[in-house]
DNA sequence: GTCTATACGATGATAGAC
DNA sequence: GTCTATCATCGTATAGAC
């Protein structure tokens, strides 16, 4: 995946870089933001840059000055997403397991759009050439590494229900997660996906 | 949606209509299976209607003729993927409620490219505005709908596992293999997608 | 270093000739 | 029915103003 067109590559004020100011970080992140908002709207395809760059305030050459694709535009916008809702891994021994994801799905009705852009891009990602592909299966990857870590431990607890494989049950949470969020997008007024989680994490632990 | 350019919609044989010969049937055929390969190996928006074209052995506007519009030829894509994988619903009581998703599923990991076309469209679908959102939502009422009755069946032959709710126990089903079917799309050596269904059912069922 | 202006090839869609 | 223009818009690339 290629990326970095200027530094810092997040958006993160650059304090220590390059003279007194450094107004690319602040147009950095305006872009990224409607990009965001956008995408999450339209999805990334539905999406033109011309129109970013007009929610922006700026000219598409501008745009495309900080971002020098379309591509390093979505992991810059992907990499927002985990800043913005950060607290998906679980801080281990903390708190009850099924409490912190319950509590997060629960709070990702708040943020429908940004749960419909998480939908279609990782689908879309799917796709050998699609930018946004090592992004997912890094995440995949680890959202599954933290939950068996943590049904391990508490397998040893002896609170895992009885022939329950920690890493079949951790890629279970991971997909019932995302399949629950995908039909609570379009019939949000027949589907809990809180209540669906719960329903289930009741079901391997005691 | 808009939909139906010509009359049939789903491309069946037409016989009682218009005039002695109807090659339009065969056409839309034609592309509809040209377009479903393509769909299915470079996903809807890597391919364009010209390759369509191409590949079906005619020009853009002879194909633009039969099918008004992309979005008109994805809901034919969609129709024709259900016609070739039917079976998808229950048939009621008869065998192991389990043992057919599990094969179901077990089959569909001979079709990546078409399952990650699906994934792709049900979560690109989800807009308000996406030619394919009414498929996906009558597909998913539909399967819900099937599996919870199924369920309904077997928790009064007292089957289904005390405390089981089969309105959600269909639900999960249904998230959890589009949901694990993605991550095998991802990692196919790391998951195993009937293996963590069957996990799920064996759960569930007694 | 930041930005505007302009142009390129490819896309989905439309109109009209045969 | 099938075809060949033709169109607006897309992502991208480059030249040059300040």
């Amino acid at each position: 995946m290629r990326s970095d067109p200027k530094e810092g590559d997040v958006g993160e004020a650059s304090p220590t870089r390059r003279g007194p100011y450094a107004k690319t970080a602040e147009r950095r992140q305006q872009i990224v933001d409607e990009a965001y908002r956008l995408f999450a709207t339209r999805g990334y395809h539905g999406s033109s840059l011309r129109e970013i760059a007009a929610a922006a305030g700026m000219s598409l050459g501008s745009l495309q000055y900080h971002f020098g694709s379309k591509d390093d535009l979505l992991v810059a916008v992907l990499a927002r997403r985990d800043e913005l809702s950060s607290g998906a891994a679980v801080p281990p021994g903390a708190g009850s397991f099924a409490d912190h994801i319950v509590a997060q799905a629960e709070r990702n009705e708040d943020i429908p759009g940004l749960i419909a852009l998480y939908s279609v891009l990782s689908a879309e990602a799917v796709t050998a050439d699609h930018p946004g592909r090592d992004y997912f299966l890094g995440r995949y990857d680890l959202l599954r590494a933290d939950y068996a870590a943590e049904l391990t431990v508490l397998r040893d607890a002896g609170r895992l229900r009885e022939g329950v494989d920690p890493a079949i049950a951790a890629a279970t949470i991971v997909a019932l997660w995302e399949g629950i969020q995908l039909q609570w997008l379009y019939t949000p007024e027949s589907i809990d996906a809180a209540k669906t989680l719960r329903s289930y994490l009741d079901l391997v632990l005691t």
